[in-house]
DNA sequence: TCTAAGCGACGAACGGCGTTCGTGTCCAGT
DNA sequence: ACTGGACACGAACGCCGTTCGTCGCTTAGA
């Protein structure tokens, strides 16, 4: 069935040469198609047409792989100039770009989920720029690189949990999640009285409703950030020694 | 080395028999002694003194065994039944006894984080009681339900990224922490100018500093969440259908 | 007390993963 | 035209989760 090389159909090297480029862009193609599971080092160099040992020319390891994935995916949300007026519109529009291009690679988040500090160009970028904007809305550095941290941090762990209901895992015949929920829904009936708020509030819980809950998340975010910045004008010697803004 | 089986040093099977509970304790002393990255099925077979194979008797896969450990140390994070007069500092308890327990095992949260829904009857009692405490406190039970699930959603994510320090990854080489720290930070000192809020805060993060973290983070909950109850308080009609309580 | 049945236990093996090694192949500079 | 060196790659290694067929013990009934 392979249609053998000659000098006719080379096309081996000099036309599609491996790169790091290709590589990754590759990868996001298999993780947006057939998800994270399905990203591995065969499977990339299968769509390359190549053998899985021909990347580690040009990627030290999957983990290095993985990360460099994250780090393109995070290039597409992009972060504003802070602009001191519209500071919490700023930070929920940046909040809300992340979670947008993220939940367009299902899966991605578990990457940053799994390194302790932020990682890549882009993921340090954005990271700043978020202290940065906190900053313009009068928190002072500790409290606005501590609050971005939480921020991230939360919506990573959002991302990720979204990512669960476009490609369910497969480890568990159960992990169907309508399957799931039904023995999880018998367990809780098993016990009259016992779970009265969550059988009532079970269906609220789908991937159609998760940009209303991330609204309220982003929502109770705001308040306490602006919490935050409030308490630092009422006495701003006190919690704010690094805070240069007038 | 091996001392051979005779009727006088039996102790094969009647002294001890395997069972979920001793396959579950014996998965989690290995995961607070090695990491999680340890826990597997051979590796709990060869501590109880069998094979791998046995596991499966008692057990139907990795995913579950990793459940069942899930649960039983969700299990040791009291919750309080809910006290109107006092549910933030309910709610913070909750949240810091969660924290607490999970990252006594380092690493137990990733399972978590890869279930969609609660798993385990601690879980659901757990979610449900946090359901009632915020519903004492003046949510309606839609912005409870969501409000309990960002919560937990964080206390997740903050106790996996805990663990992440105390046992890194073995993944790259780098991932020592202090060494990617210090790469990070090189990268950072090559565009002077571009991270100047990062460079100041860097020292900020470590293990040490988590409790402060989570301190900031769970203050803003409670800000975010009064918040939600006070506007709730001005209309009550619009935003609590379900509201019962005087 | 003997025996047969049934069930828990388990060694061995399968397929899939990330990664490495030694060999093969092509291209650029002389 | 030749050759050195970088790139590419098939094959293999070790580890993982999981399954299969068998073996041996325990126990109920005669």
């Amino acid at each position: 069935m392979e249609t053998p090389r000659s000098a006719w159909n080379r096309e081996p090297r000099a036309v599609k040469r491996l790169s790091r480029e290709r590589i990754v862009n590759t990868a996001l193609e298999i993780l947006a198609t057939e998800g994270m599971e399905a990203v591995n080092m065969r499977r990339v160099a299968q769509a390359l047409e190549t053998g899985a040992a021909s990347l580690y020319a040009h990627v030290s390891n999957k983990t290095e792989l993985s990360e460099l994935m994250l780090d393109r995916v995070l290039e597409m949300a992009p972060v504003p100039d802070p602009d001191p007026k519209r500071w919490t519109e700023q930070i929920s529009e940046v909040l809300r770009n992340q979670v947008r291009v993220m939940t367009a690679y299902p899966g991605i988040a578990r990457v940053r989920c799994q390194t302790i500090t932020p990682v890549g160009p882009n993921d340090l970028l954005q990271t700043e720029r978020m202290i940065a904007i906190l900053r313009a809305g009068g928190l002072s550095v500790r409290q606005a690189a501590q609050a971005t941290d939480m921020l991230c941090l939360y919506t990573r762990a959002f991302a990720y949990a979204m990512s669960m209901w476009t490609f369910g895992t497969i480890d568990r015949d159960d992990h169907v999640p309508s399957q799931r929920e039904q023995q999880i829904r018998e367990y809780m009936n098993a016990f009259p009285g016992e779970f009265p708020n969550m059988l009532q509030t079970s269906e609220l819980f789908s991937a159609e409703t998760a940009p209303e809950r991330f609204d309220l998340a982003v929502e109770m975010f705001v308040a306490g950030l602006t919490y935050l910045a409030a308490r630092n004008a009422d006495r701003p010697a006190n919690n704010c020694p690094t805070q240069t803004r007038r």
